[in-house]
Parts: C-alpha cells; structure tokens; sequence
DNA sequence: AACACTATTTATAAAGG
DNA sequence: TCCTTTATAAATAGTGT
C-alpha cells in the first residue's frame, strides 16, 4: 500500500506497468470528466499505449463528419 | 479548506469556477505527464474553456505538419 | 485479468497575504 | 490575480482473492 513516495520514471516490470497504466488511464478520464462538469469546459483525452492501443475521453458528443485529409510535409 | 466532499457539478460562482478551472487543468495536465511517463503511453489532453480558449498538452513532440482539411456531412 | 482493501501520498478547496 | 498555507478529500501502489 503505497511504500514512499513514487517516483515518476518508467516502471520496469511488466505487470505492474500494466496496472499502473489501467488505474492512471481511469483516473485521468475522472478527472478530465470532473473539470469539464465542474467549470462547463469541453475535454478530451487522448491516451495510446505502448503497444499503439487507442483510449479516449471527451466531454462532448459530436457527430461524426467525414474528413479527408492531405498531409504535406 | 475543503470542507466536506465537493459535489462534480458547474460551479456557479464566477471566481470560484475560473480558479478551480486553473488548479484542476494543472492538475489533469500533471497526470497526463505522469502517465505517459510511467508507462510509456503517449498522451494528449485538450482543453477548451467555456470562452473558447485553449489548452493543450502533448506528451510528445511532433513535427508540425502542413494539413489541408475537407469536410463533408 | 479484474475487484477489494488500505496505508499513504497527492490533489485541492478555502482562506489569507 | 497569483502565491502560500493547511485541512481534508481523492487517488493510488502494493497486496490479497
């Protein structure tokens, strides 16, 4: 139950980076959900994994529109 | 300071609303900091305040690109 | 993997300068 | 408006199931 204070530097272990990843992940959408509630903001959140895994969070629904997109350098 | 547990819904009060919007997007940006950090996640947040300013973090850095955007319906 | 527990750290609301 | 303080709520690391 939390030893010390934790250091923020990439966690080594496997496992434990994955729960780490799965509380902290929750944690932030709450909390981006909270801000936007409490101080009518819009929100999103944007979360890929190591392995390129997609999570998201907005406060607002919007329609979905279709794009095309042209990208130079 | 803080007393009792703060309900998640607007904040009425003008100056209250605008200070805990700043503590709270602190704070938000601070964990998407950490998370990324932790886990090796790359992580976004965006925030747009009710009169339309922006904030945004990015745990990453990347080359701006030249985008031309076509929407449809 | 996902849920429960809980000691402890961390965030933060309100107040004061 | 911005910093500091501090009491308290909230998040969470490690553990157990």
């Amino acid at each position: 139950m939390v030893r010390g204070k934790t250091e923020i530097k990439l966690i080594e272990n496997t496992t434990r980076r994955q729960v780490t990843f799965s509380k902290r992940r929750s944690g932030l959408f709450k909390k981006a959900f909270e801000l936007s509630l409490l101080c009518d903001a819009e929100v999103a959140a944007i979360v890929f994994s190591p392995t390129g895994r997609l999570y998201e969070y907005s406060s607002t629904r919007h329609d979905p529109l279709s794009l095309s997109l042209k990208i130079s350098s």
